[in-house]
DNA sequence: TTCTTGGTAAACCATATGGTTTAATAGCGC
DNA sequence: GCGCTATTAAACCATATGGTTTACCAAGAA
């Protein structure tokens, strides 16, 4: 069960509403990233870009690694599966939906991880 | 293509990122609602349940139609196509996504839609 | 030790958000 | 028309958000 409690949902959804946060997540797919590296991009303040990555990971959706005086961020995606089955529960009120989620099952079996339980 | 410019996302996840708003789309999967229906399961005043009909009209998740003097909400889930596509890029990132997933297809040929064009 | 770098903390600011209350507007029943 | 019902509008309030700046602290480099 991914179950979350609301709160988490709330959490979450806010931390997705915001375009430098979701830009920040996008770049963390590429490879980790130190605070600075995510800052950089945007068009704001250091401390800014900060508080941004704090919102990302109060959702849980980065972890943060202290080494030495950086702080390098990953991605923990795990968080989105929430989403996907809250967004389950509407999935079979739009039609579109059929054929997009059927490409993304053929699409990618994780070529980032081990290979973990991969529909067996 | 369900692309949709930065702004949108930004308004879907905003509005799906309050609980009560979560709550009214949740209740509309049942049926439609008057605006006074919507806001009677919560404590708080009808004008700020208005209030959140309009942001989630605003992201285009419900559509007003007038009727008389009621206005009577309907949910458009067409937008969670975008989240949905959204999230499609991470999927790769979590892993019981592929378990989840496939449920789902199997789940649910939407049962209240005239069976459009179901995986033809 | 001193300087620079990577980052947080704190104070502050403007605007947005979620709520209230009190009008005001429009449609129905009488 | 008169009053009740459904809803919005407007004014207001407290708090949250997204940003800034200035200080501060720890860790490498010189």
């Amino acid at each position: 069960m991914v179950y979350q409690e609301p709160a988490q949902l709330d959490r979450l959804f806010h931390a997705l509403s915001d375009p430098t946060r979701r830009a920040m997540l996008k770049a963390l797919t590429e490879d980790e990233q130190k605070i600075g590296d995510l800052a950089r991009p945007f068009a704001m303040s250091f401390a800014a870009a900060s508080k941004h990555v704090r919102v990302l990971e109060s959702a849980g959706l980065v972890r943060r690694r202290i080494e030495g005086r950086a702080h390098v961020c990953r991605i923990e995606s795990e968080p989105l599966a929430a989403i996907e089955e809250w967004l389950a529960f509407y999935a079979r009120f739009w039609s579109r939906r059929l054929d997009t989620l059927e490409a993304l099952l053929q699409a990618a079996p994780d070529p980032t991880l081990p290979a973990t339980e991969e529909k067996s």
